[in-house]
Order: structure tokens, then sequence, then C-alpha cells
DNA sequence: ATTCTTGGTTTCAAATAATGAAACTCGGTT
DNA sequence: AACCGAGTTTCATTATTTGAAACCAAGAAT
């Protein structure tokens, strides 16, 4: 077997359990986290006991539902603001938005998963937390594959190691060759397109936000859906989508030493 | 001393640690942290380093700092859906904001402390994460004063209890008692107003939003700028606003049902 | 250069907390 | 009345956490 997140401590099997609620994406019975835990009865049930104490699970007495627990909303919201991209991204998102007047998603990778963590619609401008948060596919997604394209050699394996292939579409990518093969083209050209490969009728256009020594940090898209533009249509807006991107990126470098003002 | 957030087991001891970092607005750096910790060296090191591996915690290596991991952007999004009044609430607050044109708060009780979950503002909409997670004192805001007004006695006691008041502006209330005495007011009234009570030029209107039983679960308002509006024009949205609280206290119940559709 | 500090990391035996098999409780069956 | 199945508690065993002390690296002071 490969390294496995190995748990580290008794904590790390408490994130673990978190991990496990938060899988199930509506409210959940103990039963049901218990038939697929790796732990016995009574340390599951301490578990959720502890964590709903902490309020990082909600319990939910009349139906005897547990749920993730609101004391996340107020950690992440520093989580947010502090480490994620988002809050120095935000104006030159909104820019590119008012500019070009299509959706734009931010992205970051987290733990190897690609990361939704902002998203400006058109129609109802930012929308975080609805959509921030999520988490994507890398193999499928314009800021995915952009992501992965940019990642060092020794990550992206492990990435794509640990990666099932999901065929969304017919145009989603079916194994790890054909999309190596796509990823070495994307690093060369510096830019991702989304066709259909994760839902029909949407497409993307996707740029790397990269550090000075040309680590990844994120990646910005703009989508759109195929009953209004072609992706030559996306390619007009490359020029403007490059320019957000690296100004992300040269902002993201110079933040972090006023954060504390 | 009082009953204090009793730690239960390491898990607690983490979720502490967590917290702490989080209270902080900014990066921290390890030295820092321990200098208010309970914990001795080691044992705060080790517990940093877990959460780091975690994911909960970020550990920036250039300035050696750590600040709230992304990890918890991801759980906080189920947490957001599942656990808070924001999804069920959105469409009213949507309607009442396109009807009146001002700023919508939404709060939820959080053990103890008033967490702003969502808000709409007029001028870009939805603005979530950026504002949601926010904690904000109750004795001094609409949204907290009324919740605090429809919580059973023994939870308002034990809230008020570690309540310190700080003197934001000259309206603030400085004590327990006159608080308490407005309390009353307010449980009769149904409605409860800041007249710039935590921020100068900010008031607000704001109703409970209860269950069939009377219990609260959190709370809507109607906020503006005193060089926009006065109380009295505020209170001429009381009926919408009413109905709103109404509607979203009615939905909420009628929810968590479907929620695994 | 050499010594002192300060901030961070590791060791290791003792103290503590987590573990899980089994037993128990409580509604709701059969 | 016996029987479930889901949830909860016990308690002796085991594994983890704990923290004093020692260590290390890199600056600052001598």
């Amino acid at each position: 077997m490969y390294d496995a997140p190995h748990a580290d401590g008794t904590v790390g099997k408490a994130m673990q359990v978190l991990d496990q609620v938060a899988s199930f994406q509506r409210p959940v019975r103990f039963s049901e986290l218990l038939a697929n835990s790796p732990f016995p009865k009574p340390t599951l049930y301490r578990f959720v006991q502890t964590l709903t104490n902490q309020g990082m699970l909600a319990f939910d007495a009349e139906r005897q539902t547990y749920s993730m627990g609101l004391r996340l909303v107020r950690l992440a919201h520093a989580a947010w603001r502090h480490s994620s991209l988002a809050s120095v991204a935000r104006p030159f998102i909104e820019a590119l938005a008012e500019k070009i007047g299509e959706s734009i998603h931010l992205a970051q990778i987290d733990n190897g998963h690609v990361l939704f963590v902002d998203k400006y619609r058109v129609t109802d401008k930012f929308d975080t937390l609805a959509q921030a948060g999520k988490i994507a596919p890398g193999y499928c997604t314009g800021v995915g594959k952009v992501i992965l394209a940019f990642m060092s050699e020794r990550a992206q394996n492990r990435a794509l190691e640990e990666q099932s292939f999901v065929a969304y579409t017919p145009n989603t990518h079916r194994d790890r060759t054909t999309l190596a093969a796509e990823l070495a083209t994307i690093r060369k050209a510096r830019v991702a397109y989304d066709r259909e490969e994760h839902e029909l009728g949407i497409i993307s256009i996707a740029c790397p936000i990269l550090t000075g020594q040309e680590q990844v940090v994120g990646a910005v898209s703009i989508a759109t859906s195929t009953n209004r533009y072609c992706i030559d249509d996306l390619n007009k807006h490359w020029p403007d989508l490059r320019d957000t991107a690296n100004s992300i990126g040269a902002q993201a470098e110079l933040w972090q030493v006023p954060t504390w003002g």
C-alpha cells in the first residue's frame, strides 16, 4: 500500500471523522458513519461526541443526525482571509469580470485537491461560500489542469497517482496517459481549456497564478456556456486573463508582509 | 473561575490552539503563540505540527508563520450549507433586499457568540465569506440584542455573564443592567434597534427568527447609514422584515427533512 | 573568533488519555 | 415475553500524550 494519509495521533483521527461527515452531503446518522468507519463503535462514538462538544459538528437531537458545525464557519472566515488568494485577488477578478462580462473562478490547491476559493458570477456578483470551499476534480477542469501542469513533477505524480478517472462527459480524459500529454502541452502554452470535460455545455479557459520562481499557487478561469460562446471566443480574452493572473501572482507575493495592519 | 470551555481530551486542546491562531487576525509565529498559551513548549509545538499536517493550519516557511489552513474552507462549505440558516434564508433575503434596497444581515448563535452567516449588500449583492464567519458582540448590534432577548433565561444569563462591555460609541450599553432592561423591552416589542451602538453612523432594525416553539435560531436585520435614513424610516420596513424573518423560521423547520435529496 | 541569546526542535521516562471487547439500555418489533 | 437494532457505558489494557531537560542553529554581543 501507499503511504496513506497516515493518522498523526488522535487529532488526525478526529479530523478524519470530520472529513467523513463532510463527505456525506447531508446530515448523517451515527450508524451510517459507523458503517464506513475504520474505527470501532465506541471510539467513533467518542470522537463524534467530542467534535460536537467542540462545535465542529452539530447534532440535531430531533432527527438524531450530525452535520458540520458552525464553529467551522467562524474558523474558515480567518482561513479565507489569510490563507487564500481570494482576498488579494478580488479587485483583479472584479475588474476582469466587469470588462468581459463572464463568470470568473479562482482556485487553489489544498493538499492535492483543486479547491474553489471564490467565484464571480455576472448575474449575482460574488457568491463566495455557496461556491467556495467546493472541491473539483483536477483532471477535467480548466483551473485543475493548469494547476496540475505547473506543479513540480513530484507533486504532480503524487496527485495523479491517487486520481481515479470518472468520465463525466464524452470529452473527459479517461486515463493518465492522455492527460499527461495534454499537461505537457498546457505547460508550454501556459493556458488550459476545458472543452466540456466536466459538464456538457460548459467550457472555460484558465491561466496559472505563479510566484516569481514559477511556483503555482492557483489559477483563474473564465467560464461560459457553449450556447453563448465557443473556445475561440474565449481565446480572445486570453491576454486579459493572463494579465489578471500575473497581477494576482505579483500582488500575492507583495502581500503577506502587511497582513498584520 | 467559571466553568471554562473545559478541554475534552486531546482533540479539545487542539481545537483550542486553532482558536488561538484564529484570534490573532494575522499570520503568527510560534513564539507568539507560546507566549499566551496554557501549553508548555513541546506540547504546543506538536499541536501546531499536527494541525499543519492536517491542513487545518498553514505554515509559511518563508516567514515562519502560521495561519488558518485551507482545509477549513472546504469543511466550512459543508457547514454553511447544512448547518446554517443561510442556504434556506437566501431567497427570502434576496427578495427583501430587492424590495427595500438596503443591506441585509443574517446572524446565528454559535456557542453564545453572534455569528454573521450571510450578508447582502445592495452594491455588490452577496458577499458571503468576506463577511460571513465574522463574529460580532451581542450587546451592541441589532441582531445580537434581539437574539439575546429571545434566548432562554439560562442561556441569556450565561451569555451575559461572560460578556465584557466595550464602549464602541457613546451609545453603547456600558453594563448589564441597562442592557437587561432593553432586552425585556425588545422581547415584548419583538424588534430591536441598533442606534449607532456599535459604529457611529450605522443604524439597524432587527427581527428574531423563531421556531414554532418560540426558540430563537437567528435574526435578520436591515442596516443603513444615518446620512441616508433615520430609525423612523427603518421602522417603515418593519412589517416586511418581520414577514421575512417568519418565513425563514417556517422554512427552516420544514427543511432538514429533504436535506438528503 | 568566542561566548551568549533567542527561537525552534528532539529525547525519553512518567503520566495520562485513548481504546475496544463486552455488557447494558431503551424503543420498537415479532 | 423474548427479540431485535441503534445508541451508550464500563473497565482493564494499551498506546499516546506529556513536559522537563537537553539540544541545535543562527544571530548578537563581547
